[in-house]
RNA sequence: GGCGACGUAGCCAAGUGGUAAGGCAGGGCUCUGCAAAAGCCCCAUCCGGCAGUUCGAAUCUGCCCGUCGCCUCCA
């Protein structure tokens, strides 16, 4: 097995892989800020890191994979106030209703699943760590990271300081020394939900805080790093380098993560997406009219980190490889029942593997599945299934099924109003009323009655049915 | 203004020094009474432009043009 290769942002350099203790890789991802509902572009980023679990679970690593959730934050707020609706009821929804649509997708659950609010006394404690060290100061709106004392303020997103201060300014409210400086703590204004702090003040934690307090409790005790921190492009600044502002002042031995890896954004038909801008489609109505799958697939085809445009053709496109790949799964299947995904060391999940080292080029290794299915042999299935697997599609029944598009339920009806005066439908269900038309039509055939044979055909189709012809005999399905 | 990404066939897109993956669309063939489906085959002398480095460049360097993102909440 080769070695991984991955892009890091931090040392912006492709970097091989090797976990700070070896046969362990510790992962953190930035999960769902629950205040609004989730959209493909979140699905985008927690795909490409189920993939990339998926393949360090293959290459032998035990995983530890944290995910939290940031269940309080000024937005959520907000929105309860203007809908009278409680804050937490608000978050809980919005995150079962990301939840389920991961499910949907086929993402594995986080190992760990850490709430924000459920770490305040973490929170709390590093907050005075930091305030002992002078990395933090308290003024009458909050406590305040004091950003100059930190001197690789900047390093991760490649910014620096000066040029910041040129754009940064203070929000009305705020009473912070110096415009990059960002909240630790927020003091509760009537109302606003709280939690105490002794002695600095009843509030909240600002935004960042949890993750490096959730990360420190979850991954590295010790402060001497982990392995990955993950998240979407846009988190680079000043998500992360926040992070990393408060963490490594505390730590026995910085960087807070060794490698950070950050998926590309989504554009929808050629706009940018945003919960600001709110020019997207919520990914639960996206996922009721779409097959999860192809939705999977569509994301394979363009390299996890760049900006990748999401169309209608693109998706058409995933639909017709996820078809392709349901054909030759069905041609090597040996019967009814799916076969387990095997541990295969060797053939095409290798090949695979060789292309997900190069920063998971999961474009390159699709088009090897693709190429392996041209004239795979029916004992391949297990190579196939493992392969399939490692790009997260996993088949399941129905990919034994030809056409899963279920009947209209009044195809009877129709047929009757079509065929009624020549053929008795009296009892009979779709499938046999179908079958009667369709063994009227071979014994016109037979008789080589071409143009009783296409009105018949032409019938079915005005019902709703198409039909073809091949040496087996003749078949059905439901029409588009 | 600062930082960064990208520009490869009609469309999407891989490839980052050794002579252009794959998908969609399109075309042809096989099969077929017809149709559909399926299978097979074809489809960029060329990688935004111009210079340069090199035996050799889509791949490296410089300049130019264009698209987009981040710099404020964001996966």
């Amino acid at each position: 097995m080769g070695d991984l290769k991955l892009y890091n942002t931090r040392t912006r350099t492709l970097e091989t892989f090797r976990p700070l203790t070896p046969g362990d890789v510790r992962i953190y991802v930035c999960g769902l800020t629950p205040s609004a509902q989730a959209h493909l572009g979140h699905a985008r980023s927690f795909l490409f890191f189920d993939l990339l679990r998926r393949y360090l679970t293959y290459r032998g690593y035990r995983l530890t994979y944290v995910q939290n959730v940031t269940d309080i934050d000024d937005r959520s707020i907000n929105r309860a106030r203007e809908t009278g609706e409680d804050w937490y009821t608000i978050v809980s929804d919005y995150y079962a209703e990301f939840k389920a649509s991961m499910r949907k997708l086929g993402v594995m659950e986080p190992d760990e699943e850490p709430y924000a609010t459920k770490f305040i006394s973490q929170i709390q404690a590093m907050i005075r760590e930091l305030a002992d060290l002078g990395y933090a100061y308290v003024v009458e709106d909050g406590i305040y990271y004091r950003v100059s004392k930190f001197s690789n303020y900047g390093k991760l997103s490649n910014r620096n300081i000066e040029e910041l201060e040129a754009g940064a300014r203070i929000e009305v409210g705020e009473h912070k020394e110096d415009p990059l400086d960002f909240a630790l703590w927020k003091f509760a204004k009537p109302g606003e939900p709280k939690w105490p702090f002794d002695p600095y003040g009843d509030g909240r934690p600002g935004w960042h805080i949890e993750c490096s307090a959730m990360s420190h409790a979850l991954l590295d005790p010790k402060g001497e790093g982990f392995d990955i921190h993950g998240g979407g492009a846009d988190l680079i600044f000043p998500h992360h380098e926040n992070e990393i502002a408060q963490s490594e002042p505390l730590m026995a031995h910085p960087p807070m993560s060794n490698f950070w890896v950050h998926g590309g954004l989504l554009n929808f038909e050629g706009r940018k997406m945003s919960k600001s801008l709110g020019n997207f489609e919520p990914l639960v109505d996206l996922l009721a009219r779409h097959d999860p799958q192809a939705i999977r697939l569509t994301f394979l085809t363009t390299g996890y980190s760049k900006v990748m445009n999401f169309t209608d053709d693109s998706l058409a496109g995933a639909y017709a490889t996820l078809d392709k790949l349901k054909r030759a799964y069905r041609r090597m299947h040996p019967g009814g029942v799916v076969v387990p995904v095997h541990n295969i060391a060797g053939g095409l999940p290798a090949r695979v593997a060789d292309l997900l080292d190069e920063d998971m080029n999961t474009a390159a290794a699709l088009a090897e599945v693709l190429a392996f299915i041209k004239d795979a042999p029916a004992g391949a299935l297990a190579e196939f299934e493992t392969a399939l697997w490692l790009l997260g599609i996993e088949p399941n029944e129905s990919w034994l099924v030809e056409d899963v598009t279920p009947l209209p339920e009044d195809v009877v009806d129709r047929l009757r109003g079509e065929l009624g005066g020549e053929i008795s439908f009296n009892g009979a269900t779709a499938e046999e009323a179908i079958d009667l038309v369709i063994q009227r039509r071979a014994s016109a055939r037979a008789a080589k009655d071409w143009a009783a044979s296409d009105r018949l055909r032409d019938a079915l189709a005005r019902c709703g049915i198409a039909i073809k012809d091949s040496k087996e005999g003749t078949t059905w399905s439901v029409a588009e």
